[in-house]
DNA sequence: GCGTCCAGGTCTACC
DNA sequence: GGTAGACCTGGACGC
């Protein structure tokens, strides 16, 4: 076990960041009553998973690392991604404090969602949100974590790689996953994202605008306009709302007396926002997650 | 225990 | 561009 210190910036919260939204609850993310989180890195010395696990201490987080011989910057970099640590949300902040509205959001220091070590991960947690209950998503993730990722020294196991997803066949998905018409999708994308054609990295770092990137995002099957937009929301573009019927009732009832509205009514009492607008409507919607 | 209904987001075919 | 119906699962419900 090794012990590794990283340094917080000053607006950032530990609690508000791992409780953002349901990541937490998904493998190999696993919240302990302490809130600390461990989650699996592929941080060994020859690219082998390893256990992490992360707690809050003075000024910053303690990295517990279950492996003698593992790559110390990579962990430190995957811990800043998974957390948000480098993002600035001095912009965002800003523009709570000009619009008077989800105030507690800049008081908390909240703003980050906490997001997978890889775009790849996110992308599969994603479809597995879509058209099901939140209990069919952690299941389909746990069946896909248990059953395909490689195990840590410690018997932790990791999200499983393009390559291993691609190399099952889709009655694979149906019967053992319980991914239903997901199936195919699952198998299509593991193939493209193992063979190169498709690459979820780089849309970490993509130069191309929001609606070109969602377009691109869009290709895969099994991604609509809010599984994109919720994507676009982990790799750091909040433009889009991704709503889903959850964030809709939230909004009716908090907003418009209960009763249901347009989408476009919903775009527009966040519109002042702008490009942060998909984050104002996320940390409206889950306040009272949290008071 | 069994059957039926429903919620959930995306895809395809069609207009 | 907009719409209808299919996709599939697990949970809720009634019997």
């Amino acid at each position: 076990m090794s012990i590794i210190k990283i340094k917080t910036p000053e607006s950032f919260s530990y609690r508000f960041t791992i409780r953002s939204h349901g990541w937490y609850d998904l493998a190999p993310f696993e919240l302990a009553d302490d809130d600390r989180l461990s989650f699996v890195l592929r941080r060994g010395k020859n690219g082998e998973p390893v256990s992490v696990v992360v707690g809050p201490a003075d000024g910053g987080l303690t990295v517990n690392v279950d492996a003698k011989d593992f790559d110390r910057d990579g962990v430190i970099r995957d811990v800043r991604h998974v957390l948000r640590l480098d993002e600035d949300f001095d912009e965002f902040y800003g523009f709570i404090e000009k619009t008077g509205h989800v105030l507690w959001v800049r008081k908390a220091s909240a703003g980050r969602l906490l997001r997978g070590p890889t775009v790849w991960e996110d992308l599969v947690k994603t479809i597995c949100t879509t058209n099901c209950s939140w209990s069919l998503t952690r299941s389909m993730v746990r069946n896909l974590v248990e059953k395909l990722g490689d195990e840590t020294a410690g018997g932790k196991r990791a999200f499983p790689t393009p390559a291993a997803m691609a190399s099952m066949p889709e009655a694979f998905y149906r019967d053992e996953i319980r991914a239903g018409y997901r199936s195919l999708y699952f198998v299509e994308l593991a193939q493209s994202v193992a063979n190169g054609s498709v690459d979820p990295e780089s849309w970490l770092l993509s130069e191309l605008p929001t609606p070109e990137l969602k377009k691109a995002m869009k290709k895969v099957k099994g991604v609509g306009d809010y599984a994109a937009e919720n994507l676009l929301k982990l790799v750091g573009r909040y433009d889009g709302l991704a709503l889903d019927s959850w964030l809709r009732s939230g909004f009716y009832k908090k907003h418009n007396g209960g009763k249901i509205c347009a989408d476009k009514k919903i775009e527009r009492h966040y519109r002042n926002f702008q490009e942060w607008r998909g984050l104002a409507i996320w940390f409206d919607m889950t306040e009272s997650w949290f008071s």
